[in-house]
DNA sequence: ATTATCTATAGATCTATAGATAATGC
DNA sequence: ATTATCTATAGATCTATAGATAATGC
């Protein structure tokens, strides 16, 4: 099983079948978790029968590495852009990244690690462990190491800092269903701001 | 295939059948999750055969919504009495909080409102959300919001301070996976620190 | 001939109920 | 008589497999 070549002239009105699978399949999976969702319930939302699935994917397993690990390849991909084209200070740097993630249906890293990966076999949990690592967190400490090395902020373990700011991120749909005055954006907004004025460079003044 | 071999002479030594299941099931419903638990699994821990369960509970879900009742029921009176011996300064109180969750099993919110709460009666999951607003999040709200009165931070939502304070604490167990040379305390002390610093009154600053 | 679907079903679970049985308290 | 357990099982699911069938490409 390869990708499939490219020289299919109008099957793909807009999605094969396969791709139809895996993204009807990241909604449910990402909204219910992986415990929750039957295969019925993605045949369903397909508008195929539950079997068929079985010729695309060999297990649901896969299919939730499949779907996990191509969402993940977005967020690298996305987060990447929005950081690079955000200049050079990280104030804005973390408004865009802020933005990306905002932009996007919420990962529930907690969930995922928590509830769907102990269901996982043990190679698929090192598999999906390590490209978070690798899309989300690599890419957010990278940015706040260079922003210690031009002296922006003080120096905290950029591990702390990038746990620090992808919790808020992802409390966010939580924090927002007391009140829904507040809208994400103003979340993540007082976020930075207080993570900006709590690092300030410790200069020896005072 | 009969008894598992009870070799307990006397039967239960400090607990009733009631709360030895009780807290057996919290251990469980908090390590893996409402759907991932089976009545098997937690008769299992407590000796006894999974039918007998029924004796106790009427129902699976019954059996969870008393379990995390309890467990809000102890974070309020421990989170309540560590803020309140804790001295006037949010510092300290913060201190005490955070030291409060530590000293806990990790409550596992977000998981828990995204995977285990659907999978309740609509009146359950209304009831155990105004229990967890109730017993966790009104203490801490109500500590931010008499450091403003006594002007030690400035003016701020109170519900995004909560917000920002219980997502770092939620998300320790996963930020420590990567490290584990940082402990919890640490993290915690780093939050606290750039918090207050991110707060600090408005002084007519640069 | 290959690709993608379908029907039917085996084999495992899981929750919950029914009714029997043992132990305890009066 | 009450309390707490047990055995056995009904009734629902769910994952995955086997084999048939339709549509497409050569």
């Amino acid at each position: 099983m390869k990708l499939p070549d490219n020289s299919l002239s109008q099957k793909q009105v807009s999605h094969s079948g396969r791709l139809r699978i895996l993204d009807e399949a990241e909604r449910l999976f990402r909204t219910r978790g992986y415990n929750a969702v039957t295969m019925r319930d993605i045949a369903r939302e397909v508008g195929i029968r539950q079997a068929s699935l079985y010729y695309h994917f060999p297990s649901k397993e896969q299919l939730f590495v499949a779907v996990t690990e191509q969402m993940f390849e977005r967020h690298r991909t996305g987060l990447q852009q929005a950081i690079d084209d955000a200049g050079d200070e990280l104030r804005s740097q973390l408004h865009a990244a802020g933005g990306w993630f905002l932009s996007q249906p919420p990962i529930h890293f907690l969930s995922m690690f928590h509830n769907d990966m102990p269901s996982l076999g043990e190679d698929n949990i090192k598999r999906l462990a390590i490209c978070s690592q690798q899309c989300v967190f690599e890419p957010l400490r990278q940015t706040f190491i260079e922003a210690q090395q031009r002296g922006e902020i003080r120096h905290t373990p950029p591990e702390s800092l990038t746990g620090f700011f992808l919790s808020v991120i992802e409390s966010i749909p939580f924090v927002l269903t007391g009140s829904d005055a507040v809208s994400g954006k103003v979340v993540v907004d007082e976020m930075i701001s207080v993570l900006l004025d709590g690092l300030k460079p410790q200069v020896e003044r005072d």
